[in-house]
DNA sequence: CTGAAAGCGCTTACAG
DNA sequence: CTGAAAGCGCTTACAG
């Protein structure tokens, strides 16, 4: 077909000439921007209530002709870390949106060294941008930087978790809380009777993230509601050489002679999994986080039996898409947006959709 | 920040000068179109090579000025049941991509009439149209329109399940033998110990849809590869009034006592699951597939333990995309496209994602 | 306050 | 075979 019919579609030329004014004028009514006559103001919104207009947001883009920029501010990391699927949804984002010239630059903090946070956000500062996307780090620290941003009306998303009190434009994230009672009913199928283990990740003495933390208190809060009686036992292990002191893991086994299950609450699990598949203990039923290659082997290998997908590069995606929706089409944004909370097993990991 | 700069992006009138030439003349080569002279072709590509060009697709469809017409083949149904969200995703696809100039238009045939296929067939061949979504019935009758498509070479797209010997331009499904598979893996753990009850939905006399017989067929593989011993009980029950034959249903049970868990393979789960909850039969642990507003009120009730979702409205979505990709954008389509399979449970089913 | 004109990046008749 | 020109729907100086 692909004739050169309009197709009943409404142009902004189409109201200009129903109200008998300029597209000039149809355009600062549409926009809001000043100089229009209350006359002609009220021809062109007459006329507006009467049709369907749906702008071509393409040509507005292609007009007006502006370029804008987007920061991230992520935690370091090392390749094929948990961040490297975010920072692909991010720049996936960018190469398809990339005809409303926008581009993307990403800078990292020290998650250990809350200083990095803050030196970060400065470097950005003396920089020109058109908004920001953050993993937010302790409250005290990101409001430092939120409060500017504020000032200056730049919007910003929240990326992996939230902290509502700083109102972000919005955020993507997984409810870990919801995530963690989840979990605890997944591994109960899997050990209906067992004590269970819980693997800590700190950082010098104390648990880095509120993620872990507050998927710990999900699981442990449907433990209360549904097994009361469940012995439960946690073994902390520093994030350096994280799974890597067997020495500590037998002990810790050793001690707990009923315990034929545990859950790691990040995506660390696969220190745990290659430990059981070290000393050939099968069983052990294990559930952790996060579609990493290392953790996908231990679950094809069977010494992890279920991991939690949070859609990271779903989460980058969406971050930008929140923003030019926002910046450049002008539309109502989601404020906030909650990935699935999806259980990956040995059957159905092949089809698990890393891309949207 | 917003500047007017042009941040590096190549343009056909670059590419136009740097080659020598006028824009018509690099157009004509970009799209292999003819009346181009050896000596133009050569300098334009010559510089095509050493450049990553990008073009403005919004600033292409602006141009051509084109409309699209593509029309779906959907099997007749109620408001609110599983091919609903398909219709959603479709729609919403149209106004997304509204700036194309698409439109979509959607044509119903009775899946238990196979004429019916062919009859809706028939009346979209009388119109013009650029791109056609289906969801196949039988080989047989399918082929028919489908050979036609090809001649007149309009590409079609298969959706819920797919045919790869009639070639469509892809597909988007669920892997229905897998999906059954993993389902399984999933009942053994709710019932560990228990005879099996497997709930087949039929039109006189047998199973209806492809996909119900191959999630069996995956389901009882994996039966025979990981609990051989496992008794399965089969009940057939007639599509009308699915579910609503309470005496053949008690019937089923009594005759057998060691039976505490069942599945049916499509969307009527809910059918059984109001049965339970009207004998408050609660020893009985049910799944089921689609995130339906009656199957998902089972669960939150506890007389449907698992859904299996599938993503209708990614699929309706996706199915548009496919089309737009290939004839608007041009560019390399993905030929197959698996939903993952999600496992909603009580617990997870408030974050599931509907509209992804 | 208003409209005509130029321009965004691309495509498409059209004249030569 | 080639280039200049007009146009897609919109925005933005600019002249009045």
């Amino acid at each position: 077909m692909q004739e050169e019919i309009q197709q009943g579609r409404i142009r902004i030329k189409d109201i200009a000439e129903k109200a008998g004014v300029s597209v000039g004028t149809v355009d600062r009514v549409l926009h809001g921007r000043p100089n229009v006559s209350e006359k002609s103001r009220i021809k062109v919104e007459e006329v507006l209530k009467r049709i369907d207009y749906q702008p071509n947001m393409y040509a507005s883009a292609l007009a007006s002709n502006k370029y804008y920029k987007f920061f991230c501010l992520f935690p370091q990391h090392k390749p094929g870390e948990y961040w490297t699927e975010v920072e692909k949804g991010v720049m996936r984002a960018q190469s398809k949106f990339n005809d409303f010239n926008i581009s993307v630059e990403i800078f990292y903090y020290d998650p250990f060294d809350s200083q990095s946070f803050l030196k970060a956000a400065e470097q950005m500062q003396q920089r020109e941008f058109d908004g920001v996307i953050i993993n937010p780090t302790k409250v005290e620290v990101t409001s430092q930087f939120t409060e500017q941003l504020h000032e200056k009306e730049i919007p910003f998303v929240f990326i992996d978790s939230n902290i509502p009190e700083l109102h972000p434009l919005s955020f993507w994230a997984q409810n870990s809380q919801k995530s963690g009672y989840f979990a605890a009913r997944m591994l109960k199928l899997l050990a209906p009777n067992s004590e269970v283990g819980i693997f800590r990740q700190v950082v010098s003495g104390h648990v880095g993230s509120n993620q872990q933390l507050e998927r710990e208190e999900g699981f442990l809060q449907y433990m209360k509601e549904h097994h009361k009686d469940t012995i439960i036992h946690t073994l902390e292990l520093p994030a350096k050489n994280f799974g890597r002191q067997f020495d500590i893991m037998d002990k810790f086994f050793a001690e707990h002679k009923n315990m034929h299950c545990g859950i790691c609450f990040n995506s660390k699990v696969f220190g745990i999994g290659e430990y059981l598949e070290k000393r050939h203990k099968k069983d052990f039923r294990l559930m952790g986080y996060d579609h990493l290659e290392r953790n996908n082997e231990c679950l094809r290998n069977g010494f992890v039996d279920f991991l939690i997908a949070q859609h990271p590069w779903k989460q980058g995606y969406g971050s930008v898409q929140i923003l030019i929706d926002y910046l450049i089409l002008k539309k109502e944004v989601m404020r906030y947006n909650y990935v699935p909370i999806e259980l990956l097993t040995a059957e159905n990991i092949e089809f698990y959709n890393k891309t949207n």
